[in-house]
Formats: C-alpha cells, structure tokens, sequence
DNA sequence: TTGTCAAGAACGGACATTCGTTTTATGTTC
DNA sequence: GAACATAAAACGAATGTCCGTTCTTGACAA
C-alpha cells in the first residue's frame, strides 16, 4: 500500500508537469524509483494510474466541508465561498505539485473517459450538496431568498470555483481577497 | 483557404469526438475527406492544427459582446451574465460539434503548451474586459457598488462561465434559466 | 511543357506492456 | 544459528503496435 501510495504520488509529479498524455509510463517508472514490473504489479494499466490521480485530486475539494460545515455555524454564502477559495489555494500550493491542475486536466479527460466521468461527477456532485446544505440554512435564517430552489443557487456558487481555478492558472491574477471583494459588490447590487 | 476550413472543420469533428490527443492525423485526414500530403500542404503540424481549433473554439465566446455591448443600453451585470450563458448555450448546440468541449480540451492544453496558453489567455482577457465594461457602466448608474475595483467583479463574473459550461458538460443539469434564477437569489442577498 | 496540388505508401521513432530472470524476504529444519 | 526451501517482489531488456511526418509519384491546369 506504501508502495500504491509512492507510484501515484510520482505520477502525478508527472502529470502536474507534463499532464496525462505526456507522461510516459517511463516516466512514472523513473520518477517513482521503480522498474516497470514493479509498477504493473500495483497498476493494471496507465489509465488506472490516471484514474487514482484524477480520483485523489478531485476528491480533495471535499475535504473543506468536513472542517466548515460542522464547526462554523451558521454560515452565509459568501462566508462558504471564501473559505472554498482558500481552500483551493491551500491545496494548490500544497508540497507534491498543483492539484488543480490535475484537476483541470482531469475535466478534459472526462468528456472521453467513462470511468473518469464518474469520478468527477461524483465527486462534484457531492461538493454540490455541501453548498446546497449551506444553501438551506441561509434560507432558514432569512439571508437568502427562500422561495429560490436551493438546487440552482448551490450550482452558481459551485461554478464560481473552476473559474477561479482557471484564471488563477491561465492568467493568475485572481486571489481569494479580489475574488471576495468582486463577490461582495456582486451580492449587494 | 476553403482547403484549410475544411480541415479545421474536420480537426474540430474529431477533437469534440475524442480530444486533442486521441484523435490522430490519419483520424482528420478521414474525416477532411483529403489526403496525408494535402493536408500537410496547410499545416505544418499536428500542433498547428490543434491551435488553430483551440483559436477558433475560444473566440466565439467574444461574438456575443459584440452584439450585447453595442446594442443594449444600459446592461445590469445580470442581464450580461443571462445573456453569456445563453450565448453559451447557443454555440455549444450549433451544428459541427459542442465547441466548449473543445475550450474545455484547451484549458487543459495550455497548462502544458505555451501557444495554447498564450491564445486562452489572451481572448480570456479580452473577454473580461467586456465584463469590466459593463460593470462601468453599472457603477456609473449607481446599479454596483463603486468603491469596489471593477477589475475584481469582472473577475467574479467571467469566472461563473467555465463552472456553467463544466457542470453542463459533466453533471448536465444547469440551464441558462437555473442559473439565472441562482444568481437572482445570490445577488439580492 | 511547366508548375501546382493531391495522393498514399513507407519510414522512423516512441510508447505501453510483457515476461523470463534475479533479488529480497520469510519461514523451516537440523 | 547456520543452511536451505519457498514465496513474493522487483528488475529491465525485448516486443509489437501505433502515429506523426515525409517523399516519391501521378494528375490536371495554364
């Protein structure tokens, strides 16, 4: 299991630098310190070691609202989106190579991967019943509309996180603070 | 010139199939109807070709500013964003295939490919600053907040499309009419 | 004839994966 | 504790396929 835990953790060393169709199963061999039988004992195939990458990478968005949904009470939109946001940069800057760009390589690979679909489906909607939850309480407590299904507000506030991810990288002049600030002019108008 | 159309238009077929990296030369060659020496003849290559979609697919998003900009005085920020996801929409569905699952290939593209990165980056900001136009003109009205660096809000604004066309993409879920109606509840709260 | 364009067979390189061999670890017997 | 037996893990060169690109040949127009 150290072992399943090192050959994914050099692929995606890989992957952040060169993405999934770049990096040869040679270089997964190499970075990892390994030989390829040793690698294929753990990996059945390239595309399972993708699939391990894309699953960790996407899956550690979530970890945000175990903290926040159970300690902050109550908590407002706004409140929620600007912890997601830090929470996104944390975990970008985190030792072992940008997960968000594994995760952006990972939204290409699922419009022609199945099994890779499912991950990020899955994982996504999940985060959107988190912001859905929030959602719900807000409303219950008068500071957003409750007549609005709080469906379709958790999907905005969900879809305001890959924008942020991608300016960030494409262009990266977007910080949590000029996000918030946007945002809170947004929210009063 | 019509030559070289028509192989972007089959590149674009294939691409939307399969994405950049699946889809072959002998895949575009097919598909263009044309042979591996004519289309040679036009491009020098495959990276070239797979520019020149990433090009096209990334700038119909600023077709829309050109109408809405011009025309309809003044524009709140909803009404701008109301009309981008619709436009979204009607790109994604116009014959010769979705092209936002090509912009979602290029997005993962230019993390790895300096000339893709180069053509996100440069229409993505172009197509803030149309956000930033029409937050201007909504400060001027008194309809947003003035004190708030419009740079910021253009940001948040162009920020809300790539989570609309990925949800659209991978969860399938969001319309134009339930994301406005989230924003409508997000922006009076 | 000459110049332009298209055809498509052929080439060289790269890549994922396999498999026979070797090393390391574990247990067993005297 | 030494010597051996067995299993598990790792090695890495070899393999066959696939893919981007080239280049020779042929057709047609001026």
């Amino acid at each position: 299991m150290a072992r399943r835990a090192q050959i994914v953790a050099a692929a995606r060393t890989c992957v952040v630098e060169q993405g999934f169709h770049k990096t040869t199963m040679a270089d997964v061999i190499r970075e990892s310190g390994l030989s390829a039988g040793a690698v294929y004992g753990y990996f059945k195939s390239k595309e399972e070691i993708v699939a391990a990458i894309a699953e960790e990478a996407l899956g550690t968005v979530d970890e945000l609202f175990e903290k926040i949904l159970t300690t902050e009470h109550p908590l407002t939109p706004l409140a929620a989106l600007e912890a997601a946001l830090n929470h996104a940069v944390t975990i970008a800057e985190r030792p072992g190579g940008d997960v968000t760009r594994v995760a952006v390589q990972a939204w290409a690979e699922a419009l022609h991967n199945p099994a890779i679909l499912d991950i990020a489906g899955g994982k996504y909607l999940l985060l959107r019943e988190h912001f859905e939850d929030v959602v719900r309480r807000a409303q219950a407590d008068g500071t957003v509309d409750p007549d609005t299904d709080p469906k379709y507000i958790a999907q905005v506030m969900f879809g305001m996180l890959p924008g942020f991810v991608l300016q960030r990288l494409l262009i990266g002049d977007v910080t949590p603070d000029t996000y918030t600030a946007g945002l809170k002019a947004l929210f009063r108008a």
